[in-house]
RNA sequence: GCGAGAGUGGCGGAACUGGCAGACGCACUGGACUUAGGAUCCAGCUCUGGCGACGGAAUGGGAGUUCAAGUCUCCCCUCUCGCACCA
């Protein structure tokens, strides 16, 4: 062993043992108890960041340390490589997608390789294989078979200039993000998952997910947003169409005054034909159509309308209301109409008040008498029906089910539940993703591609058009094929891809049994490994992917192809990385090496004092990441994944701290000059393995000490995922060692010896696993550390020998009390009232109750 | 607006079922060893009064329950995150 710590020398060599032996590599063994243990694969970007880093190194904890706890670990890694990032960068640097996507893998693998995780290298997987998507494809065929896959014309953020549909989080303050120009909604059709279908299944087993933060079930929920309430028909008046709208609120039908419908209401165009309004119908509805979403959404965005010239009756006051087409109604919820209540719903009262239209109170609040002419704003609250017929002096909410019973006996309306979650739209008209195998025929129109004809490959062969619009349209040999049915010559190929959320949506199946040719998965495979004991991910996920992932594993269960229905068992969500970020005011967001040292900093670009900004998520745009390169170059894997752990408990934020790293090596170098230097009086020793009684002193606190900390960090490990305090329980063990001499050396200290360094080595060892490696091995063990067994404490050596009693008056600490372990609370009571500390206190002063709580206090109040 | 979470020393964070608030680390201060150290080891380190012994206050603020509250209940404040014209 050298004296000191040197990460360079240790980590590689072990990296290359542990390939060598295949040591991470598992398959199923019934007679061992599976534990899957999975992190959210990457999108393969070309490098890692700290928040992989920091995913990443929770997981291999937790997967190591159930290795040694004797379980058969599944800990696989893959690459999530669909998606627009490669299409942007092989535009821009005159390369391929898959060229770009492939070398990043590799440039990616070699840094995972690097920070030592214990991953099954030989599942690994990337999506954009065809071996993977094929079995996509295949399913979709499936659920297109049932109805679950159908394609519909809907609205979507469309870029004209780049010739594309854009996902809204690529649509910056109402303009494409690529070029600068007005993003549109438009119109266009669209395959579909439908989700809807198990909305309720969804959200009813949100409540079943016992292992999953509340706040992520808390997302779920409010995502799927069911509300329950009643369909209505308000019949056009002059027509034999009417018009459903969607309301919680039926007890208010009677104050519904006027109609709105989303501007993309099919009904708006039809009502407006022809009328004298229609030009400024259709004036609005294209303006409207122009805002992008996000701007329809804005806190203060202006409400307005226009009158379509018609009218429709009310079905329970009999009312002539205007029907109207408003910025605020959604297309998106319920049934796109709304029956405004201005009464009632602020919304509509500010709708009336602006276009001047009537307001009727059908619900008087308790204590109050509203009057139309005088409310500044609606009321939504309970009260007491009024002006609404024979409902009248019913609570608002018995009205609420007997207007409900009501629609439903006269047949103009019924109960439902509406939901917030829309239907899954898949169509990407994008190059880079797994194409859609379906075929347009002209005469039979749209055609599954047969089953054996499978992969539908994405043509590698392409050069990428220089605007952003996918090749494959205009790519004959793809685009251009034979139907499978009647033979037409001039069929067409699907030419929009899938959404890159498919294929994240059963990856963890085909970890299982990746190299499986005859269908997703090996069923066998699947039912030992699934579901994932833990998976552990960026809170960023927490509704798509984890939602459409449930409802994937839904589909497939439903097809027959799994037995469960939730995929993740236990959910972890760890927190951002964050570093404080500084700014110039004359050149904005800095790197730290764009400033001078000391204080007050300064730019070097200008010599003004740089604004040290807050702490944040570490991102590019604002020059606060730290590359984990750097790290590994300066301190190596282990400290890195020491720092990452030890700063914060793994489910809050990160804050980056160059010091903290320091301090992580230093702690290291501090358990590795300890093994130094008791290395040569253990070498020949074995692990001290006696009974307790016959310890004394030092060495017996030292074992008493060593069980206490296997204790703690076992559970800190295997109940809360806190490896802070796993780790802070080592450092006091450590620094208890610290404090013992090997002079005078004896054969007993010797074995105590030999049992606290094996104990402290094996108990970082899932965490920093290099270092416990290069120790193991100086310690004569030629066996993995990885293969042995994690240290079991003795419950007999918790127990202290004496115990610290804590002595109050009245509730305030005045004095403790040193007693043997076996002490009885009568005697404890009378040393108590003895001390005289305690006396001083009490001032002669009656004693009214004395507490007395075993092992612990004495309180005596007064 | 709705939902969730969090507020503890100079800082990151401990405190398990109510029972010594501040484990462990960082920073800082002092000392030891040193040619030197930004290496290492030891010690101190919530604020406050006091030379000291020894006190007082303190877990965002306020009330309450309790012998005892960072922890439980209610009200308020601040921050973070998610959703948001959801009818």
């Amino acid at each position: 062993m050298d004296e000191k710590y040197d990460p360079k020398a240790i980590e590689a060599r072990w990296q290359a043992t542990w390939e060598s032996a295949n040591l991470f590599t598992v398959k199923e063994d019934p007679d061992r108890k599976k534990y899957y243990l999975l992190e959210m694969f990457p999108y393969p970007s070309g490098k890692i960041h700290m928040g992989h880093v920091r995913n990443y190194t929770i997981g291999d904890v937790v997967a190591r340390y159930k290795n040694m706890k004797g379980h058969n670990v599944l800990h696989p890694m893959g690459w999530d490589a669909f998606g627009m990032p490669a299409e942007n960068a092989a535009i821009a640097n005159k390369t391929h997608p898959a060229r770009w996507t492939y070398d990043n893998i590799e440039a990616m693998k070699r840094q995972l390789k690097q920070m030592g995780f214990s991953y099954d290298w030989d599942r690994e997987i990337a999506t954009c294989k065809p071996e993977y998507y094929r079995w996509e494809q295949w399913l979709f065929l499936k659920m297109y078979e049932r109805g679950m896959a159908y394609r519909k014309e809907s609205y979507v953020n469309w870029c004209e200039t780049c010739q594309t549909v854009l996902a809204n989080e690529q649509v910056e303050a109402g303009m494409c993000w690529r070029c600068g120009k007005p993003v549109q909604q438009k119109k266009l059709w669209q395959w579909f998952f439908r989700i809807t279908d198990y909305a309720e299944d969804l959200l009813i087993h949100c409540d079943q997910l016992p292992g999953w933060p509340e706040k992520v079930v808390a997302m779920q929920k409010n995502w799927i947003g069911q509300s329950m309430g009643a369909e209505i028909q308000f019949p056009i008046e002059n027509s034999s169409e009417s018009i459903t709208v969607f309301t919680t609120r039926q007890d208010t039908v009677f104050g519904a005054t006027f109609m709105c419908l989303a501007p993309e209401h099919p009904l708006v165009q039809k009502l407006s034909r022809d009328m004298p309004q229609e030009a400024e119908v259709d004036a609005f509805v294209t303006r409207i159509s122009m805002q992008d979403r996000s701007a329809r959404g804005l806190e203060h965005y202006e409400k307005e309308g226009v009158f379509t010239g018609a009218y429709c009756i009310n079905p329970l006051s009999g009312r002539r209301m205007p029907v109207y087409t408003a910025n605020f109604a959604l297309m998106g919820y319920g049934t796109g109409a709304v029956m405004s209540v201005p009464a009632h719903d602020q919304r509509d009262f500010d709708f009336a008040r602006k276009y001047g239209l009537d307001i009727i109170v059908v619900v008087q609040p308790e204590n109050s008498e509203l009057n139309p002419s005088e409310m500044t704003v609606a009321y939504p609250g309970d009260g007491c029906m009024i002006n609404s017929g024979k409902f009248d002096g019913l609570k608002s909410a018995d009205a609420l089910a007997a207007i409900a019973d009501y629609l439903e006996q006269h047949r103009i309306g019924r109960r439902t539940i509406s939901y917030r979650l829309r239907d899954w739209g898949i169509s990407r008209q994008r190059y880079w993703g797994a194409p859609i195998p379906m075929i347009h025929c002209p005469t039979c129109g749209i055609v599954p591609v047969p089953e054996s004809d499978l992969p539908i490959r994405l043509p590698e062969d392409v050069n990428l058009l220089e605007g952003g619009q996918s090749p494959l349209p205009v790519l004959d040999y793809f685009a251009h094929t034979t139907c499978p049915v009647c033979k037409n010559t001039n069929a067409r190929r699907e030419t929009d891809t899938m959404d890159t959320f498919v294929e994240s949506s059963w990856y963890f199946e085909r970890y299982c049994s990746p190299k499986w040719d005859k269908g997703m998965f090996d069923p066998a495979a699947v039912d030992y490994w699934m579901p994932v004991d833990q998976y552990i991910g960026g809170v960023e996920h927490a509704i798509l992917h984890l939602l459409y992932s449930r409802y994937y594993t839904r589909v497939l269960h439903d097809l027959g192809l799994v037995h469960f229905k939730e995929p993740f068992t236990r959910l972890l969500t760890q927190g951002m990385v964050c570093k404080e970020s500084i700014q110039c005011p004359e050149h904005g967001f800095l790197f730290p090496e764009e400033a001078s040292e000391g204080s007050p900093r300064q730019c070097l670009k200008c010599g003004q004092e740089i604004i040290v900004g807050r702490v944040e998520k570490m991102s590019k745009s604002k020059k606060n990441v730290v590359d984990p390169n750097i790290l590994l170059e300066r301190y190596g894997a282990d400290t890195t994944r020491l720092f990452c752990l030890f700063a914060s408990p793994p489910e809050k934020s990160l804050e980056w701290s160059e010091q903290g790293v320091d301090g992580a090596f230093r702690f290291l170098s501090r358990i590795w000059r300890l093994c130094w230097i008791w290395h040569p009086h253990i070498s020949d020793a074995s692990p001290w393995n006696g009974n307790l009684d016959d310890l004394e002193g030092d060495l017996r606190q030292l074992v008493k000490k060593i069980h206490h900390t296997i204790s703690r960090v076992s559970s800190d490990i295997e109940d809360r995922f806190h490896f802070n305090t796993a780790i802070s329980a080592v450092m006091e063990l450590s620094n208890l060692m610290y404090g013992i001499s090997p002079e005078p050396i004896s054969p007993l200290k010797q074995s105590v010896f030999r049992l606290a360094i094996e104990t402290v080595t094996l108990l970082l060892s899932p965490i920093v696993p290099h270092m416990c490696e290069e120790i193991w091995s100086a310690l004569g063990y030629s066996r993995s550390i990885t293969r042995t067994s994690w240290p079991v404490y003795n419950p007999d050596a918790l127990t202290r020998d004496e115990l610290l009693i804590v002595l109050q008056v009245n509730g305030k600490l005045r004095s403790r009390l040193v007693v043997d372990v076996d002490t009885s609370e009568e005697t404890i009571q009378q040393m108590a009232l003895k001390d005289e500390k305690i006396l001083k206190f009490i001032e002669s002063r009656p004693i009214r109750k004395v507490i007395v709580v075993k092992n612990k206090l004495v309180n005596i109040v007064v």
